[in-house]
DNA sequence: GTGATAACCTAGACTTGGTCCAGACATGGA
DNA sequence: TCCATGTCTGGACCAAGTCTAGGTTATCAC
């Protein structure tokens, strides 16, 4: 699923021309589970890819989410983030560092959501702030 | 609580000097059950007090989150909104609308975020996205 | 009251995440 | 091969937010 050939196939099952430029970006931000800026991505492309443009990696980003490749959220610091996994789940934000971390939809169990008086809610997400602990076990 | 006097006496309170420009700001953010942005209160400021520079309630908005009469939230557009309500509860986005509504903190029940493996959990916060339903009383 | 000092405010320049656009380049079918 | 369409690029543009230099206002000592 990561190599360039895999890539190329995903993109045209979802409908996506696969171009030198969205195969590049696509390595890039669909095998992380972290939760890269535009501008990370962009910095990380140009490595491998020095003359992809500022708007073609905005373009695909965009592109990506409205086809279901991707995610976006907004936490803090105004900026957007993209999101790999693209299923339910929760998020942890360390205040310290300011990482985002993927918490299982299964770890929390949140009720009265559905039957919310006024609200037809479609969907939810417990947003967690705190420290990550150190793992005693690493 | 929301005239000049008492508004005024509430900043005292907080330690902060009640110039006019800050109780005119306090006036209007400080009574809302709205998230506004800055620049909405900005404009909003502007029609009792037009000569009230933008540095002032970007200023000022800043300082009454540092002494804790407001809190800063972030959902969509990369836009800061300002919350005069400093308890714990959660938010409802309303898709069609992007208006942000206040969900009581009773209204739901969070299991398992306290006792997350590898995080220690300092506060969370649930928020919901769909349509505020009509309401079939009003 | 007067003057010194600190606090506060203003206008506008600046930064930054993001969008838009005009033209260049690539692709694929007739 | 030619054309149509799709894609990409660099740079201008926009909007939320910050910073700064200087002016105004409050506070306090005398
Ligand atoms: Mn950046
Ligand atoms: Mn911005
Ligand atoms: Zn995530
Ligand atoms: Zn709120």
């Amino acid at each position: 699923m990561t190599d360039h050939q895999g890539i190329s196939d995903l993109l045209q099952e979802r409908g996506i021309q696969p171009s030198a430029q969205r195969v590049a970006i696509a390595r890039h931000v669909l095998r992380t589970d972290g939760h890269p800026t535009a501008d990370e991505v962009l910095a990380q492309v140009r490595r491998s890819f020095p003359m992809v443009s500022r708007a073609t990696v905005y373009n695909t980003l965009k592109l990506f989410v409205a086809k279901g490749l991707l995610r976006t959220c907004q936490f803090e610091g105004g900026v957007t983030v993209y999101d790999a996994n693209v299923g339910r789940h929760h998020h942890f934000i360390d205040a310290a560092t300011g990482e985002i971390h993927d918490v299982p939809w299964e770890a929390l169990d949140v009720r009265g959501a559905e039957e919310l008086a006024g609200f037809q809610v479609d969907s939810w997400m417990v947003v967690m702030r705190g420290r990550r602990r150190d793992d005693p076990g690493a």
